[in-house]
RNA sequence: GGCGACAUAGCCAAGUGGUAAGGCAUGGGUCUGCAAAACCCUGAUUCCCCGGUUCAAAUCCGGGUGUCGCCUCCA
């Protein structure tokens, strides 16, 4: 499988560090908030890949972090703790906050099709691990204490930027205007590792530590929670293109130091979603999520379809426009595939250039766009409905559309179908007697209600769109 | 200012040197009391621009332009 490396930025073939195995990290969600839909696509993005690993018969191990803890929201001596003004804005406790938005964000996961990682770690219940881990870089020289906080010394290292170009020089400390360089730090791009002097009124959460009372570092825990569950030696490392740097690379950093030989092998990174104005941000005060794509009707299953009609390396930009597109592609999907029979025997044979076509999409870097065209071409092939639902099985093993079983679509069921049948059969009478304007009021009925009515030479049919 | 990604029809998008997949929408047709659904037909002389290499370029090279991201809050 060809998959593209953040890490050399060029397509490379997929060879884990032990053979028929793939350990992988997912940074998880920082819990103060709903999660939109843009960074839903990671997640999407990522369970493909997962899957995907899966389906060529790797055994995969995949771990993720809940962020609950120590995510600042700034580096500078303003700004807060994104787990405490969470907390205040709702007047709850920063691990009520944690336990609600944790669950939230599974909720959507679940009704995106995405399957939970192997192992979820939340950064509090991992305290002993990052003490550990940064007592260690202290020993080793890589660390050093300054104004009250542990800071990693960038300067130790052979090179600190590798994911591209970049030079200590260019770096441009302050950018944001609510960033403030931080006096601590003999090098510009040092970070913290522990703080024991909280700069927020009343940081909720504390630990002891040989360095004092105080909380970790936001970039320690990825590193820590992969290295505790999945080994000295992980294969891919995902997250959203944003974290590239300079969260990915302090992990870099602090692990191969704190490890002594290299560490993740293949860093995989998903390109942000867009809406008319740019990235969407949580910090821009409004954003979409599946409950508010839900109220407005749409099955969550067709924005996971809007995500991979596309590639994961592209920016995506979101309107309705586009996803209507795709709801309707969906719909008329999953109603051709619904209306396939179960009859026929499989001839695998007959089968396998599909599975192939589709495989190799797969496998060239995650081209789900191509492996949904392969969907198109089953439909269309010389094959009896039994070999197509296999193969669309086969696909949906991977996309994760709930193509078999119709788009799990039931959402307003409508009434009870009784009540359907009866309201049909008024209408059919009402059309026997050629009263089209009683008969068209209760197709509107119907329809109003997400029951359509097809009328074919066979008689009435209906279904719940 | 530095680093990186992206640019193909109204929209989404494949394509990695051999003459532009697929989906949605549009328009036309079959069917229908009218619809809906379904099915059939229908689109780019051209791939952001300008040069170059080549028998051959959306694809390779050089130079631009535009959009987006990162540069210590973000997926």
């Amino acid at each position: 499988m060809q998959l593209y490396n953040t890490l050399g930025q060029t397509k490379q073939e997929f060879i884990p560090y032990e053979q028929g195995k793939v350990k992988m990290y997912t940074c998880g969600p920082t819990v103060y908030h709903y999660a939109h839909i843009g960074n839903l696509r990671t997640y999407i993005m990522e369970d493909i890949l997962e899957k995907q690993l899966r389906f060529l018969g790797y055994d995969v191990t995949r771990a993720m972090n809940i962020t609950d803890v120590g995510h600042l929201s700034s580096d500078g001596d303003t700004g807060e703790d994104k787990m405490l003004s969470g907390a205040k804005r709702e007047h709850k406790t920063v691990l009520e906050i944690a336990k609600f938005y944790t669950d939230a964000f599974f909720d959507d996961c679940k009704k995106l099709n995405i399957k939970k990682p192997d192992i979820i770690e939340p950064a509090t219940g991992c305290i002993d691990s990052f003490i550990e881990m940064i007592d260690e870089l202290l020993k080793k020289g890589y660390a050093y204490q300054a104004g009250g906080n542990v800071y990693f010394d960038t300067s130790r290292l052979e090179s600190y930027y590798v994911f591209g170009n970049q030079s200590e020089e260019d770096l441009a400390v302050g950018v944001r205007d609510s960033v403030e360089e931080d006096g601590n730090k003999r090098n510009k791009a040092d970070f913290v590792l522990w703080f024991t002097k909280s700069k927020f009124d009343d940081q909720e959460l504390k630990w002891e530590s040989p360095w004092g009372y105080g909380y970790p570092g936001w970039h320690i825990e990825c590193s820590a929670i992969s290295i505790k569950n999945l080994g000295e030696h992980l294969d891919i490392h995902c997250g959203g293109i944003d974290n590239a740097f300079p969260h990915h690379t302090n992990e870099i950093a602090q692990s191969e130091a704190y490890l002594g030989h290299p560490w993740c092998k293949y860093w995989f990174h998903v390109l942000h979603l867009n809406d008319a104005r740019g990235k969407m941000s949580k910090s821009k005060g409004d954003f979409l999520t599946v409950s508010l794509l839900e109220e407005k009707g749409y099955n969550p299953l067709v924005y996971r379809m809007f995500c991979l009609q596309s590639h994961y390396r592209k920016p995506l930009t979101f309107s309705f426009e586009s996803l209507d597109n795709v709801a309707k592609a969906y719909a008329k999907l999953v109603g051709r595939i619904s209306a396939l029979s179960d009859s026929g025997d499989i001839d695998e044979e007959k089968c396998r250039p599909y599975l192939d076509a589709f495989n190799e999409a797969m496998s060239n870097d995650l081209n789900t766009a191509q492996a949904i065209t392969s969907l198109y071409d089953v439909l269309k092939a010389d094959l009896n409905d039994a070999e197509k639902r296999y193969l669309i099985g086969e696909f949906d093993k991977v996309l994760s559309l709930s193509l078999l079983d119709g788009g799990n679509s039931a959402q307003s069921d409508g009434g009870d179908d009784a009540e359907i049948e009866e309201l049909i059969a008024k209408r059919a009478q009402a059309r026997k007697e050629k009263d089209w304007a009683t008969a068209d009021a209760i197709r509107n009925e119907l329809n109003a209600r997400n029951i359509v009515i097809e009328d074919t030479p066979e008689g009435i049919k209906w279904r719940r769109a």
